[in-house]
DNA sequence: CCGGCTATCTTTGCAGTGTCAAGTTAAATT
DNA sequence: AATTTAACTTGACACTGCAAAGATAGCCGG
């Protein structure tokens, strides 16, 4: 019983022969067996039987493993600019874009526990590529403009600008990793607490009470 | 031909029949495939190997690969421990202690990468066990100790210390994670700056030029 | 000192994994 | 319509973690 070929066109995706466009449904399975066990316990061969195909279909599209798990790392770092971008576009001032980009990155990393492991805590996808080091770049690009533009005296703002990246990157990236690896499980109102820490820190309060 | 039986009561340790102390033999040979390798490669009859015992010998003393994995992970909770206290001990004021045991967390991670990822990026360990939970506790007792001691206008000092304390571990553990997983590579003289940054971030000195 | 006892370790077997090689199907091309 | 070629399947191999059963050797009560 052949599947129907109806897709070919459906969203302009490239491949689409016997199955219809499986390089796509073999990323959208592995994301689906991301969530539902995890990045030290996904196997290839459980992905391709979620997507329905035989065990070694996913290397004609992927090459191996670190193939596919390349390709996922780098739409899970474009989603994670996006997360970024899109929320500092509702703010006004500089100052709410950069808070509202640190909560994007935390909302995504803690919403993607299993994909943000794989962007950030694995080595199976392959950083020599390309395309995957660019996605990542662009991923702290948000950031990067945020404090290129912040004025001298703000908090975040002045002295070395790769100082002030990599110490609020670090903060909203080790806060997220805590979360999500169960290291803040004893603080109560973790969901409420962390919108006030967030803010707190990327707004340098934390010595002015 | 049998080994030499001499290591019995060498560290009192506890078991020591066949092999001299297979036990602590395994977790030793784990530690090192971790480091050749990494957490995701590492495999259990690959330590066994490595110990020059049979692939099932492990089972005995650890039940499975999770109990060797939670065993390592202890000694790396209670070596995380020990980093920060060492050094903040050769320090003379509360501010420098503070910073100091800071510097001692990125320091253990820096220096030992896998095991890290191990203790906080691995869902192998069994973190229901007891014996961890109290050994991943004690490991953040430094940093709450210096939190606690802070007077309300220096820098993570006042207001609430949760808010502090999380503050100070997600930035030193996002630093070092960034770091281990080659996200920092783009930065210059990184064993110089990343002193300079634990200081200023800890020291809150980021707004204050 | 010796026969059982028990902890320690080995051997064997099984299901599952990633990857390669060869085969099969069906769309595309000429 | 025949041929080429991309897409997928089947089968095999070495490796993995694990369970069960067997072998080894230190211990202990007679």
């Amino acid at each position: 019983m052949p599947k129907s070929k109806q897709a070919s066109d459906q969203t302009a995706q490239k491949g689409a022969y016997h199955h219809g466009d499986l390089r796509a449904a073999l990323l959208q399975a592995a994301e689906a067996e991301l969530n539902d066990k995890n990045i030290e316990s996904l196997s290839l061969r459980g992905v391709a039987k979620r997507a329905g195909v035989s065990h070694a279909a996913p290397a004609h599209h992927f090459g191996d493993k670190s193939g596919l798990l390349t390709a996922l790392a780098i739409i899970g770092f474009q989603r994670l600019t996006e997360a970024q971008t899109s929320r500092s576009k509702l703010t006004g001032t500089e100052d709410e874009a950069f808070v509202a980009k640190g909560h994007g990155y935390v909302a995504f990393a803690t919403a993607n526990p299993a994909l943000f492991d794989l962007m950030f805590g694995s080595q199976q996808p392959d950083y020599a590529d390309a395309d995957l080091l660019h996605a990542a770049n662009q991923a702290i690009a948000p950031l990067v403009e945020s404090i290129a533009h912040r004025a001298s005296g703000s908090p975040f703002g002045g002295g070395d600008p790769t100082h002030k990246l990599v110490a609020a990157w670090a903060l909203v990236h080790g806060f997220a990793g805590l979360i999500n690896h169960g290291k803040l499980r004893w603080v109560d109102d973790l969901e409420g607490g962390s919108e006030a820490l967030v803010n707190a820190v990327l707004t340098n309060e934390l010595s002015k009470r």
